[in-house]
DNA sequence: TAAAATGTACGAACTAGTGAGTATGTCAAG
DNA sequence: CTTGACATACTCACTAGTTCGTACATTTTA
């Protein structure tokens, strides 16, 4: 906001940290922890390295800082969807839309959740902030599955995280493994068409087994 | 195998090249390629670090080679299975199966091409040996469906890359991402009774898929 | 003027990579 | 079958450069 002074130096704490995360989010998440380096952040940055280590103590601590960031994204995310008023499938159909979209758009948060299972996911575990992330994914698809079974359209009984999990791992492999992928395969995934045929493919898939024989 | 004399040295380079790519495999595939150490990997090693280099030239060169050797793993995997005796549904069922258990006992080989993704594929892309990977998968997927289709079990069409995308994203996904998600959701992935559950669940999605409506 | 925020310059430790020489195995000639 | 020459395999000690982190000085804000 405050544009500097023409001289002199305009404190901004906030604007100071947000840049230093900005610019973290970008390196971290395109050359890991270790590859990521605390010098080339702070060049990119409109403050200097003595400021990251001001307010993040640490290369670890301003990781861990961008992870919880990022997280912090998607938790409101989730929570925005108003789903209880849609018929079962449709309101499934809308979900699985909306994780294909998010992950589609959000590469970074994507890569650095590979990462941060290169760690053992490990920073992870010590913030409370991300491991009490309260999942409001597994309330929306239970719901949804309770209704569906009522109403009898779901016939099959599935489990409310594994639903979850086959509908994330497709999504969010498409986008992290998309280069080794495409080098393999020569197809590129970011084309428009192939995006949407993934889109249907994927909604049709978890539809149809949940339609399938009873568990 | 040759025990080594008493005091004297014993020649076997092709016993060193193999000791340091298990040891480099190990060390790459839990910390990352910048977060790998030569220093480490050379003291884990029978030999020393100057026969990295000799042999292998680089970190990087070392790297690829580990990448290389992982690949050279399931390309022999994949071309030993013997499907087209058996019916389209079951078929599919046997692949699926081995993909999974495939994925699920090579953390290893999960875990570099994860890494190898972050870094936008770059070695795979220098690597002829693995950019021509040759698939034999996609073919395979393509008779069982095409087969599947002309008996009428298949009734929708797919492409065959685009099944084996969500095979294998599914059966990635829970090796890559077994962390992270454990961490949320408080679910262990390694537990038997889960793994069965799951097998059988990405099995029955896709079979169902392919019985849904013709696409 | 005290406290918070920031800039500059530097250092200690680590890390990839190398220079230079030694040991081992092989093979041909005596 | 033994000697010597040569290529490959290997050891040890070292270095140049990087990278995280900090000491110290300075400015801004309340």
């Amino acid at each position: 906001m405050a544009a500097r002074r023409e001289n002199g130096r305009k404190n901004d704490p906030q604007r100071t940290q947000e840049d230093i995360l900005e610019v973290a989010t970008e390196e971290f998440s395109t050359h890991g922890l270790a590859g990521g380096r605390v010098d080339a952040i702070a060049e990119k940055t409109r403050t200097s390295k003595r400021m990251i280590y001001y307010y993040f103590g640490s290369k670890e601590g301003l990781y861990l800082a961008v992870l919880e960031r990022a997280y912090r994204k998607i938790r409101t995310l989730e929570a925005d969807l108003q789903l209880s008023n849609l018929p079962p499938e449709q309101a499934l159909r809308v979900l699985i839309s909306t994780t294909f979209e998010h992950d589609e758009t959000n590469p970074d948060f994507v890569r650095l959740v590979s990462i941060e299972n290169i760690h053992h996911a490990a920073h992870m575990l010590r913030s409370e902030a991300i491991r009490d992330l309260n999942v409001s994914v597994i309330e929306t698809i239970a719901a949804i599955l309770e209704r569906g079974a009522a109403e009898g359209v779901f016939t099959r009984k599935a489990d409310p995280i594994d639903i979850h999990m086959l509908i994330s791992a497709f999504c969010f492999f498409r986008v992290s493994n998309r280069y080794t992928f495409s080098t393999i395969f020569r197809r590129d995934l970011s084309e428009a068409a192939t995006m949407e045929r993934h889109k249907g493919m994927i909604a049709d898939a978890v539809v149809s087994y949940l339609q399938g024989k009873a568990g």
